[in-house]
DNA sequence: TCCAATTCTGTAACTTATCTACATCGACTT
DNA sequence: AAGTCGATGTAGATAAGTTACAGAATTGGA
């Protein structure tokens, strides 16, 4: 029949990362099913294409050990293992759990890195609030004038803020330094946004500066760490939290996180503002054109764009 | 037997974008086949859980006509179009190929965009050259100064790169204006490093910064794309070609690529140094802490940390 | 238009994989 | 020292996937 399984009697199962889960609940579970999950863990490129005889034989258990393994894992059946498995590897988690060794060999450096980046989008992907953005880009849209607020490292987001979001004609600023912020910060008026950048959510320069912001009657969007001293500091909060597991390389992850979400917020304005405001996109882009080199032969490589 | 037939139809499959190579090759299958192909183009989540039989009967074909399908489009067994539907369900590259449309939701627009950067970094993965990666790595790791070129925006790779690598003592330079560029271009000496950024390598500032910096001795690393004038100025150039499809919202994603490749570069320095270098960089963090507001419980968080 | 060669598709038998019911073992309780 | 409960294994039933072969459809030439 065209009986599709399906049936909703899943516990848990947040769609997706699965091997997070498994290693989660590895605890939970009686030895024979821990070392079927141990096994997984660590070779999930296998297990995707193993057969539930194969795994029990190569980990040592009995196929219905491994099966109780999976149910206890909160699947259904075997082939549902399989899947999960390489959907899980797929969306390219295969490394977050463990942190760059000095043991390590520059391609598995980068494999690592590249990763746990891509890891870091999809959990913005998935954690996204869409309510929150729509709302912080209706304010960004209309504002007479933007100020964009960051240090250290959420600087570079504050000036990247800074030069996409100038193209829509509004003022918009980034500051170098925190003394002209604070001035800056000053003089900001009613319908006015604030745009503050924190990985942490901690830095109390910029906190400072969204309060500032508040005082002035200006509004303030902030892209942080949610239920931080800086979320709270104002208006609208577009969280963003990937769990980083390592300290040193702290804000790398999360920073890729917060450029994508501003390709977004960039992106939604300039949609919204419709034929006109592509237009003006256009021109700016090609204000820069006599800064460049012509390529050899004057291509026009795609012909797939008929009408403006 | 373990032996795998392989027979005439390519095997390619370049790992997770299955459902692109299907759509590709779906002209080329039979009409039943064809028919098996639409519907798995069309219902993937679907199908990665169904039955070779189920399959069959819903698409109105027999079992042996869908594992025809599956060979045909290079696939070993039925339970492999299972896994790679799913992988490349999973691997959220649905998008890359639309543009973002002025009708799309705002959801859509975060979705696509966000895809394309995911693809991005997979593209990176794939086509990172480990070689020049490691020459770069060696250069930069022994120089005495090194300097960061980019303009546009490509100067916020420049100085991200600048505040990555600062932290391994030596002195890193990255320069707001064109002229000063120009300036410390002409004093670099034997030894030191050039680090070039562009997006599309025909950005005439930079490359003639990469051409002074040679004529002095030093030796130039280039970001950026592959077979153009930047990547021809410099010494060793980290090819970046993110086929990006889009003209207006050009260096949207391989931003993303460039940001992750700075990440590796910066994690492979810090790595070679050993622990020596990482005392120093969570010192060099440490610095920043007074910056910082502390966690509600004025003790910390987190007993990680025995001394400090 | 017809015939043969070729390609496409389906039927049925076979092999492999998955699941269930039941049996055994061992630790902990009483 | 026997009972109970949880963990594990054995064996057979059911479902899934694969292969061999034969019938149908299509194509290209005579």
């Amino acid at each position: 029949m065209t009986d599709i399984p399906l049936n909703g009697s899943e516990p848990a199962q947040r769609d997706g990362h699965f091997l997070d889960e498994l290693a989660y609940r590895r605890d939970g579970l009686s030895p024979s099913e821990r070392r079927v999950a141990d096994y997984v863990l660590g070779n999930p490129q296998t297990v995707m294409r193993m057969s539930i005889a194969a795994l029990a034989e190569t980990v040592g258990v009995s196929q219905p050990t491994v099966l109780r393994f999976v149910r206890a894992v909160g699947l259904r059946n075997y082939p549902e293992l399989k899947l999960q498995t390489g959907q899980s590897l797929a969306s390219g988690t295969p490394y977050i759990h463990s942190d760059v060794l000095s043991s390590d060999t520059l391609d598995r450096v980068s494999e690592k890195i590249i990763d746990s980046s891509i890891y870091a989008l999809t959990m913005l992907k998935r954690s996204i609030d869409l309510d929150a953005l729509g709302r912080a880009i209706d304010i960004l849209a209309d504002a007479p004038r933007i100020d964009c607020y960051g240090t250290g490292a959420a600087r570079m987001l504050a000036l990247e803020a800074q030069q996409k979001l100038m193209r829509f004609g509004n003022p918009v600023v980034a500051y170098d330094d925190t003394h002209l912020q604070r001035l800056a910060a000053a003089t900001l008026r009613e319908g006015d946004v604030a745009l503050c950048f924190s990985h942490t959510g901690m830095v109390r320069d910029t906190v400072i500066m969204a309060q500032k912001a508040r005082e002035c009657g200006a509004r303030v969007v902030t892209i942080t760490k949610p239920d931080t001293a800086l979320a709270r500091a104002g208006d609208i909060n577009l969280a963003i939290d990937t769990h980083e597991n390592t300290e040193i390389y702290a804000p790398m992850t999360s920073r890729v996180a917060h450029a994508t979400l501003i390709d977004i917020i960039a992106t939604a304005i300039a949609l919204r503002g419709g034929p006109a405001l592509f237009a003006r996109l256009r021109s700016a882009k090609d204000s820069l054109s006599d800064l460049r080199i012509l390529p050899e032969p004057p291509q026009s490589q795609r012909s797939r764009k008929p009408r403006a």
